[in-house]
DNA sequence: GGTCTTGTGTCTTATACAAGACCCGGGCAC
DNA sequence: GTGCCCGGGTCTTGTATAAGACACAAGACC
C-alpha cells in the first residue's frame, strides 16, 4: 500500500497540493482557490485543510494574507539574496554583490556533476562561469552547471551586469523554483586561474563552497561550485 | 502596554511555556503535565494549547511522544555533534571527533568576547582551549569562552578525552541548554601557533569559525573560535 | 503470557467570532 | 452633474473552543 495513503489526512493533503503547485496549475504569483473551495475540492475540512496549508507556508511555497488570499510564493531578488546568498561584511553589514556572466557552454556532464545532479551517462549540462564583485572588489568566482533536460535553451546575457538573481530567471523562464540548498564548504589555496580573477596571488587562502540546489519536489536541479576572497567578506550561518 | 498582552492566546501560552521550562520548573528529560491539566492551569482550550506545544516541539525545546507524555528534550551528544557540529568528511560521511582539552584560564573578558557575548567592562570569563582530532588528524584547534556570572566555578578535566560534548555539560551541570548559534567562517592563512597545533605549515590555508551560542531565552552564552584543517573534512550546511 | 483498563497524545470535524481588505453605493461639497 | 469621502456589506484568513474517534503505551489483573 502506498506509504500517503495511510498518512494523516492533512499530509496528504499537503502533498496533494505541493505536487499541483509544482505541477504548474497555480503559478507563482497566483492565487489558491479560498478555504472553502479548497476543503470541499479536497473532501477533507476546513481546519485539516488549514493544518496542510500551515505547513506549506512554514516552508514558504504560499504565503497568506488575511482579507486577501492564499497566494503561490514568487522567487524575489531579495529572499534569493538575504536567504541562499550567505555573504556578508565582515561587520556583519548586508552587501549587495554584481554579478558578471562571462561565459555559458552546453556539454556532456562530467562525472562529478552526474553525481550531484542524478544525471544519467550521456546527460548534456549547460555550465555557466560568472563573477562576483562586492563593494568594488572581486570577491567570488563561480561555476554554476544546470541539465540541459532541466532548462531546455537556457539563455542569459552575457558580459552585462545581472539584474535579477539567476534564481529568479529559473523560476520565471523555465518554472523552476529552488526551495532549499545544501552546500559544503572548506578552505583551500586559490589555482592560479582562480587567483587571478580574485585578484590574488596563487595559493591565497580562499573559501570553496560546493553547493547543490533542490526544487520543490526536491529533485537536485543546480551544481554551483564557488569560490570566495574573505579578505572583506564573511560566510555567515545560523544553526538553529 | 506589554507587547505580548495583545498577542495571540496561542503565543502567550508558548512564551510562558518557555520561560518556564527555561526557569527549571521542569527539568530537562522530566515530563510536562498532560495536555488537560496543562490547558485547564493556563485557562486555555486544549487546542490552543496543542498549537504551542507544537511551536515549542519544532524548535525543539520538548519532545511529545503519544501515549506516553511530553518531556524537555535533553541535550545529548548526538544532537551537539550532528546538529551544532558541521563537520563530515569529504565524501560526505559522519565523522567522530576526539576532544581534548588542555588548558583552561579565567581573566578579564576582551573587547571582542565582552560584544559577542554582552558583558560589561570588568566581567571575567572562562577560556578554554581545545584540540580535536578526526581519524587520526589532528583537525580543529579551538578557543572557547564563556561568561563567569552564567558558568560560576566552571570545571572540565583537563588532558584527557572528553566522553560527553560540552554542551550536555552546559545542560547539566549549569542548566544552561543551548538552543541554537550563529557562525560566521572565513579561509585563512594559518598563523604559527594554530598550524603546528594541526601539524601543517604556517599559512596553510585554514577554515576560522567564530561561532556564538545562544540559549533557550536566547541570550549569548557562548564565543567559540575554531580553526578547521579542511583536507580530510568539509563543512556542511543545509539552507532552506 | 494474555487481556482489559486507563491515561496519554493525535487526527478530524464543526462552530463562532475577530480582523483585514475590498467593493459599492449614498450622500455631501463643489 | 462631478468628484469625493464615508459607511456598510461581504469575502477573505486568523484565532479560539469543543467534542469525538483513534492510536499507542503502561500497568493491573487474571
Amino acid at each position: 500500500m502506498n506509504p500517503l495513503s495511510r498518512a494523516p489526512l492533512y499530509a496528504r493533503a499537503e502533498q496533494d497540493l505541493r505536487a499541483r503547485i509544482a505541477a504548474g496549475e497555480w503559478k507563482p504569483g497566483e492565487a489558491l482557490p479560498t478555504e472553502n473551495v479548497l476543503s470541499v475540492q479536497l473532501g477533507i475540512s476546513q481546519g485539516t485543510l488549514r493544518r496542510a496549508l500551515a505547513v506549506l507556508e512554514a516552508q514558504r511555497l504560499i504565503e497568506r494574507r488575511q482579507g486577501i488570499g492564499t497566494y503561490v510564493t514568487q522567487t524575489t531578488s531579495e529572499r534569493a539574496l538575504f536567504h541562499f546568498f550567505r555573504a556578508e561584511a565582515c561587520d556583519g553589514g548586508r552587501v549587495s554583490p554584481t554579478s558578471l556572466l562571462h561565459s555559458l557552454q552546453t556539454q556532456r556532464a562530467d562525472a562529478c556533476e552526474r553525481e550531484a545532479l542524478h544525471l544519467p551517462k550521456a546527460a548534456r549540462v549547460h555550465r555557466l562561469f560568472r563573477q562576483r564583485h562586492v563593494a568594488g572588489n572581486s570577491s567570488i568566482v563561480e561555476r554554476i552547471t544546470l541539465p540541459e533536460a532541466l532548462f531546455p535553451g537556457f539563455a542569459v546575457p552575457l558580459g552585462v551586469e545581472l539584474t535579477d538573481e539567476l534564481y529568479v530567471h529559473y523560476q520565471r523562464h523555465h518554472g523552476i523554483t529552488v526551495m532549499r540548498v545544501e552546500e559544503k564548504l572548506s578552505a583551500s589555496a586559490a589555482p592560479a586561474e582562480i587567483a587571478a580573477r580574485l585578484q590574488r596571488a596563487e595559493g591565497w587562502p580562499v573559501l570553496h563552497i560546493a553547493r547543490i540546489a533542490f526544487d520543490v519536489m526536491d529533485r537536485p536541479v543546480e551544481q554551483r561550485l564557488s569560490w570566495m576572497e574573505t579578505s572583506h567578506l564573511r560566510y555567515a550561518i545560523e544553526l538553529r
